[in-house]
DNA sequence: AGCAATTTGTATCAGATTGTCGCATTTCGT
DNA sequence: ACGAAATGCGACAATCTGATACAAATTGCT
């Protein structure tokens, strides 16, 4: 058997999964095809274990978001999803879904190519391959505790620091997306869902607010890098409890 | 016969056309033009073997899309697409995959000519069989960890060392691709990918300033070299850990 | 309702990062 | 050794980010 990785490509239609598979494969990977959410679950069922999953949202029938989900639950499996070109919300439904990384339609097959490379670099990096804990529960990095379920942060000491409802939902943000670049647009829909759009850099505001609180020192943060012309990484690791 | 690239302008509008034709002589290519479909085969099979060929997506008779397709079949060679805003999604999406990069009309001149470049330096892709690490995880070379989770530099004795953006990606590269001679342009690729093409030597620059954070000796450099003509390469052996 | 405290978006400016330019220096072919 | 071409690098401008200050909005309390 090949050590090529195995991505598994699902959309309904033909042509773009043909010309994806056909262009995968010139990368060294290995592709299987399916055409819709029915095929996808009996290629799961036959245990054919992709390293990852490319999948369309816009599918006739079961759509690619209860799909993600149900590959959230039930396989551990990264999952890239592409999205119509407009449709903001949906990307950001797919991030919450669990998708670990989106790209609008039209796209670059290289960039999506970029994509697969750096979520399978994520997955790899990982113990297990989700990339961060579901919503819910107790998590834990670094020297903090994070409550989602009191929305409290505590220290090794149990010593709780409070934090706005601003900083926690970021925090959150942050902690459900590790070691991937988020950009100010994605952390304000993963914050503000879809209100208001306000200014691009009210995010700056609250990163920086944030790192008063959880950094050593937040002059030189170790938590929550700065991105360069990209955005913000929460860079830690981050353990469920 | 003169070694600058040999680029086929196709587009059925005669002042794009000329204007496309002198611009990108101008900038030290040769160019042929070509008014339709007809003329594009016509020429293909005259085997003036272009390196790279600008397609209009919406022509009168055979449209850019089955022409960019019949040329993935027949011939080698790259296609940027031109593309009018506002088409049919699914169609662009179409081209998307056939295309190795697309532009939405109306465009800048120099944005094509920077698609144009990175396509063409995608094209002599990189050696094959990869002799470095792995992305993600750590990486030990010289006296140096490079943290590829945490995006950090650290010497032997765990003091960190700050790198911006930029020089950390040019260290990721030159870390994943040792000892091998890598020219500006696959840097470029390998740094900043699809975006923005910036003038050459910008890299140049960037090895400079890269050199004064990890060198002993930034004037006598013995991890980055430089290859006369060539290039840079990375001389150190580079261990996974 | 009235008022203070808290939170959060916006404005602003200092500092950091990066592409480009210009010129000195190095390298190569002749 | 000489000139052409390639490279090194300091300088600069454009852009991006961090942090402070402030105003608007929200909340809590009486």
């Amino acid at each position: 058997m090949s050590d090529q990785p195995h991505i598994l490509v699902v959309d309904d239609h033909r042509d773009i999964r043909d010309l994806l598979g056909r262009y995968l494969r010139q990368h060294e990977y290995r592709v299987s095809l399916a055409s819709d959410g029915r095929e996808l679950r009996k290629l799961m069922a036959d245990d054919i274990a992709p390293d990852l999953i490319v999948l369309d949202l816009m599918m006739p029938g079961e759509d690619g978001l209860s799909l993600c989900r149900w590959l959230r639950e039930n396989h551990d499996v990264p999952v890239v999803m592409l999205t119509a070109l407009g449709e903001e919300t949906d990307r950001i439904i797919g991030l919450e879904m669990g998708a670990d990384d989106y790209l609008a339609k039209p796209f670059n097959p290289r960039e999506l190519l970029a994509r697969v490379k750096a979520v399978m670099r994520r997955a790899q990096s990982l113990p297990v391959g989700r990339k961060g804990p579901l919503p819910g529960g107790q998590v834990h990095f670094d020297r903090w505790i994070l409550d989602r379920t009191r929305h409290e942060l505590r220290d090794a000491n149990d010593v709780m620091v409070p934090l706005s409802a601003g900083e926690y939902g970021l925090l959150c943000a942050f902690v459900e997306h590790p070691n991937m670049v988020l950009n100010r647009d994605q952390l304000l829909d993963l914050t503000r869902g879809r209100e208001a759009i306000p200014f691009d850099r009210s995010i700056d505001n609250q990163v920086s607010r944030l790192r008063k609180k959880i950094e050593h020192d937040a002059k030189n943060p170790t938590l929550i890098k700065t991105v360069w012309g990209g955005g913000y990484m929460f860079t830690c690791e981050v353990a469920e409890k």
